[in-house]
DNA sequence: GTCTATAGGCTGATAGAC
DNA sequence: GTCTATCAGCCTATAGAC
């Protein structure tokens, strides 16, 4: 059985060649730079060689937002220990913008290109398996506990928190992306500020202003 | 002179024409779908020609994005005149996100693409003539109404805040247009409730609430 | 089974005839 | 000013060598 065994390691390993070469390619020259032909030249095989490990470029693709993916879990866990909820949610919002910011191709890929490319990533297999939506549950359950750490947001509604600080977050995410020139204020303190704005005006309505 | 001139109107009328075409295409299809030789295709004409009026390909797409922002200037506008200030930073608001889905492969052009296309849009001749940022003064302009009108929002910075709403309202605007699925609640709602909570969180922090 | 070589049909862009 | 012809590049698919 070990022929078998090594013929299925070396499958996998070219097929782990082609996704890290395809990411460099995508890190250093941007997503309409990577070709198929590249990526098989740079691998020194023919370009038929990757369809016998993707279906297309679009795979290729949807498999690096994968990999993405899990990047950007991995930046919201980091701190996702913190206590104090309020430093929580500091903590992963500006991870999650410096993601963006550090694999801005990524990011693109995964959020700002069409729906057909988002819904693909994330329905892909280990998506669907539930490391999907694992970053927006992140942040859910930050704000439960800030509800139950505090009287005044005793009365908030988690999910709906969370979504507002996601539209926030993608927002100076991917303006910072495509429009960098616009929002020239540093990353961190435009996500500081829209966190504080946030939390301040979440507060429920009828609770004393300190 | 009648020669020239009516030479340099027919130029312009085969300019528009490959603009409105284009237009079209990208309307119905998607910018991906916007090819020189379709557009050459179904204005007649071979796909050298378009070269006489545009550089090249993004320089149609520019023009595209400098019409669409033209648009945008106009959908704010409508809403400029309501008296009330935060009436009016809604209504505003609304016609923002209304805009990006009525026109979103206009606003996917104008900033969701790289940096290089969105500044050759905001670069574009009639943009720097002044026209470009009207559409944030607008936003700028409501929000010093309303530091004016309400003694809370006194210390306000409209600046800070307009960039503040810009950033939840293209949050808004183009997580529906790539990530739709992941955003499930109507737009409008999605603004409102966004509004809502910028302005009771912008307050001066020394308000009593109510 | 795995890969090479190659063909077909797109694309943007350009040179040169008229 | 407009065209034809063409180049170089891309993705996709497949026939056939090994």
């Amino acid at each position: 059985m070990g022929i078998a065994e090594r013929r299925q390691r070396q499958r996998k390993d070219l097929r782990d060649k082609i996704l890290k070469t395809a990411q460099r390619i995508v890190l250093k020259e941007g997503l309409a730079a990577l070709t198929l032909r590249r990526v098989a030249e740079k691998i020194e095989y023919s370009p038929a060689t990757l369809y016998l490990h993707f279906q297309n470029r679009d795979e290729i693709l949807q498999e690096l937002g994968r990999m993405g993916l899990e990047v950007l879990v991995g930046c919201l866990e980091e701190s996702a220990g913190v206590d104090d909820p309020v430093a929580r949610l500091g903590a992963m919002s500006r991870g999650y913008v410096r993601f963006a910011h550090e694999h801005a191709e990524a990011y693109r890929l995964i959020f700002m290109l069409d729906s057909a490319t988002a819904e693909a990533v994330f329905h892909s297999h280990a998506v669907k398996a539930g490391e999907g939506d694992r970053a927006f549950r992140l942040i859910v359950e930050a704000f439960a506990a800030l509800a139950r750490a505090r009287p005044e947001y005793a009365s908030l509604d988690p999910a709906a928190a969370a979504e507002q600080l996601w539209i926030a977050l993608h927002g100076i995410a991917s303006l910072k992306i495509s429009c960098g020139k616009f929002l020239p204020a540093p990353a961190d303190a435009l996500v500081d500020r829209a966190v504080a704005t946030l939390l301040f005006g979440l507060r429920s309505r009828d609770t004393p202003a300190g």
